[in-house]
DNA sequence: AATGAATGAGCCTTCATTCAT
DNA sequence: GATGAATGAAGGCTCATTCAT
């Protein structure tokens, strides 16, 4: 546990997740980062060593506190049927990704990471995005059933189909907002939103198996 | 139009492009532009007015010469089939952000406005994003058929799954390449995306408008 | 020729020099030497890459202004008999090391250098003090003759004791005020420090000659 | 006197010594002498008030521990001939700047404060430098004799011909080691370079004499 | 007696921009 | 039309020092 680390180290984190996630790396200062979290301009050098281990730091607590909030199979038990896995799992996604409690800019700053990545992807990818498509792979597996074996590659297409519907709403943001501005992000539409796409990948799953029925047959 | 600017100018366009694709705006230099551009560091300023006019700049020009390279309905006869519609579509949209062409940088330098929006992602919203748009509509619409009506948002959330398969490519594609390493980018790989793309909302579209219909009668 | 070098440059230069030879490279600041040379912060990047290569670049400039300033056989005809010729090297490595002509400050910072390398060193050591110290050996081995060839050390331990006694009024010059108070530095105390040296060491030859022929007979 | 003083006192003098010795007062920082101390990075103003004090009480330190390892007069009988007494002096001095026993430091330090004084070189002069100066005179008034009442500067001369012998070696070394590679540093040189420069010294001041007297007459 | 967190001044360097030519 | 010299603001980082405990 680190909960009695120092006020100012844990302020320093918080302010500088903040920050990164606003701005952009090179964008934000370390100085905005410590006026802040009321902190000296040293106090990044003296808790963190400097600005990028900072922002590594910051990014490795993003991830875990939005894998904290969401874990991977919350709500839905394990034996729980394949498509309501599916929506479960969305629904996690999505809510890790637009979640605005506290810490409320985790979601962004990890998308960020994935867009323009600094070098501390590879942890990224390692300790957040692999355990996910792990588990969406199972049940995508499970769900396209026969059709899965016969194309070793179309359960990973599926799978990016998936996370693909998801992830546009987070990293194109800002355009969604300016070409589609009746698309809302309150949590009545992204509750509507978790639906649809469970329900459009879970058709166009229906669907691969039953031409893939109809190829084999 | 400005065939007749002077060589500098469009070397500098052309250096800038591809420096904000690889850098983004903040990281890249005036300098590293001039330099690679072969032109003196007060260039840009002599010819754009500043670092900021000349990313508009660049922004601009490499939309129209990605609509260009690939039109809204190229490929695809008007009278086509939706179905053929769609793939034309998806075709189209993912060769303007995957292509290596020259100039390789523009679908970089758009998605990262996308992402990353500087201030230039109303013109691109205007003059790039809400036409396709636009053309995917009609698209949805027609393949939706009755199921369109019954539900007026129905429309664009497919819009959204379309482009949000799409986009994942291009954005997440540090990402991609480190959790699922056996994902290609060649030709061969593009055309298959493709067809998943397009197999994948099909065969969901199809199933929406079977779930309307059950749920109409 | 560099004359003509931008007025900018040949300042800093100036000003660099004067303050490292004053402060030391780690105690003189970029702006102490900007500030003197009524220049920009900026510029000694602009001109000089950062503050080591500009105090490369000053060195040099120290060594090539002192050897200028007072060539090494300057004074002595070539074939002026070798005492004469010893005479004159002490003059004129005296005058180099203590010179307050302009630039004042190319002794000090020569001198520092040796004593505290920085890494500039190896360059002071091929064109600056390897030419005087071959002219020195030339100048002694005559002087010594016969006893030179029993002991191959002999004429190198002269040098450096020669040499000895003339860096130590520079280097050592805060510790002389102190004890020795009475010892001027004016420009007849160094005549008479000149003769001094000269004396002393032709005396020491002259002895050490004196008893090789004793030994060899 | 210091019997008492803390361990971590102690180690911190010790490790400031060897890190002023070996990068000079500016390099030098407060939390590399901890580090090397084991002690806190507060423990420097707190047993030594700052950074300056501390180096004052290192370069104290310093001397009389040279002082005491290779005091004035020894290894020679008070009442020995005066050219014994003169070799005793080159060697004990030579010694005490060259010693590299424990600590190693001593002399560079030292040597290192006379060439760039910081404010603690007066005590260094009466301490240290004057006691030895008046011993040296000592011997070389009675070495000079009638010649040196003759010309009252005499004595102060040939005392600067001799220590600036000895001082080149320490202050000038990194420019010894490159111009003069075959110059060596171990016992066996040191103790040539002993008889060579008090040899020299002594054969320069017996020419001084017969030409005193020659002049005299 | 001793510590670890925290501070603020200041340093070197970089950058977009300007200006005289 | 175009340039190279020069600028000033600002950024990351380091360091000696302090303070509450």
């Amino acid at each position: 546990m680190e909960s009695d680390t120092s006020g100012t180290r844990a302020r320093l984190l918080e302010a500088a997740g903040e920050t990164f996630a606003e701005l952009g790396f090179r964008e934000t200062t370390v100085r905005e980062i410590c006026r802040r979290a009321g902190a000296n301009i040293a106090a990044v050098n003296y808790h963190f060593g400097d600005k990028e281990k900072l922002y590594r730091e910051a990014l490795t607590y993003a991830a875990r506190v939005a894998m904290e909030a969401h874990p991977i199979g919350a709500g839905v038990r394990p034996d729980a049927p394949a498509p309501d896995r599916l929506e479960g799992f969305v629904r996690n996604f999505l809510n890790r990704l637009l979640d605005e409690g506290r810490p409320a800019w985790h979601g962004t700053l990890i998308a960020r990471e994935m867009v323009e990545p600094t070098g501390a992807l590879d942890e990224l990818a390692r300790n957040y995005a692999r355990p996910q498509l792990a588990r969406l792979r199972e049940i995508v597996a499970e769900l396209l059933g026969p059709a899965a074996s016969g194309d070793p590659d179309l359960v990973r297409q599926v799978c990016t189909s998936v996370v693909g519907q998801c992830l546009f709403f987070k990293t194109c943001r800002p355009m969604v907002e300016r070409v589609m501005p009746e698309q809302g992000y309150g949590p009545q539409d992204r509750a509507r939103l978790i639906r649809h796409i469970a329900a459009f990948s879970l058709g166009a799953i229906a669907e691969l198996r039953r031409r893939a029925k109809g190829a084999g047959a």
